[in-house]
DNA sequence: GTGGCTGTTGCGACCTCCACGCATGTGCTT
DNA sequence: AAGCACATGCGTGGAGGTCGCAACAGCCAC
């Protein structure tokens, strides 16, 4: 199934009058074979210890194109590097501002929100394209803990 | 009121043992007086108009200790410079994907998802650090007669 | 097969946003 | 009025990402 999906898209390319590439392929090898959001960068690390020819902005470049085809989405988890994911797998991201711990929510968690901002403000959220911050269960509780004993 | 606020920070500042000093009121006078949320770079520019020798550096290092102080917060509206305002002032962000339109929203709005959040995932939302993404109500209506006029 | 057109690549330069080290300058306290 | 510690200007640098260019290489037509 890991390459039906490569196969897809390389189809998706040429019928967009796109190439299949070495690197193209082995970026999206990269891209099917990682079970984490990868950014840029790791991404890139991936492919050179195959092909160490392959450039940075070559990975940027494909990536910018798999995201105008719709393959592929980028969210922001924090205040670094964006990182990427199939578009099919749509979902939000928590992110854990103390630890860094990301969680994947469904997208109809959303629903309720989505629905009083389009009634009220008439906005379309679209996606969930910037995670939201916050504090996992351990870390809160730690920082309660460390309140309270700040507080004696 | 405008000049309350000022000398208030002013007073918190050197209760923590911090300075006074010409590039901080300007700093401040800026932050105060911009109705719109600034980024650094704005805010620069803004004190640089009357006090030409004051560095960027020194405005970002002043916007972190302020941040410290929880007299600010940053949000990330987008792919550019994090945008800067004053802490109490607490709201969420809403930002249209295609025209920019920023859209402040109340914190109440996101307390059913908070809950859900909470209830579901063990996970405590903290702040709308980072907008949401999506479209405003012109864009929306822009975007889906555009995509009607394509399908005849 | 084999051109050749055109999309793609490696490379480097460059951009923005931001952080940091250092010597100098200046607010504040005493 | 003096000195200590904090703040500043300046330069450097790093992360993340974009772009222009010449060389290269898919893919299609023949």
């Amino acid at each position: 199934m890991a390459a039906d999906r490569l196969e897809e898209v390389c189809l998706a390319l040429r019928a967009n009058g796109g190439r299949v590439t070495s690197p193209r392929r082995a970026i999206l090898r990269a891209l099917i074979d990682l079970s984490e959001h990868p950014n840029a960068g790791q991404l890139t690390a991936l492919v050179q210890a195959h092909q160490p020819d392959v450039h940075e902005s070559t990975v940027y470049r494909f990536l910018d194109e798999l995201e105008r085809m719709g393959v592929i989405d980028h969210v922001h988890l924090g205040h670094g590097a964006a990182v990427y994911h199939f578009a099919d797998e749509t979902h939000g991201h928590l992110v854990c501002e103390l630890c860094s711990l990301v969680v994947e929510v469904p997208e109809e968690i959303f629903e309720e929100l989505r629905r009083s901002l389009r009634d009220v403000f008439e906005f379309e959220v679209q996606s969930q394209h910037f995670a939201l911050t916050g504090r996992c269960k351990a870390c809160s509780q730690a920082k309660a803990a460390a309140d309270t004993s700040i507080r004696h």
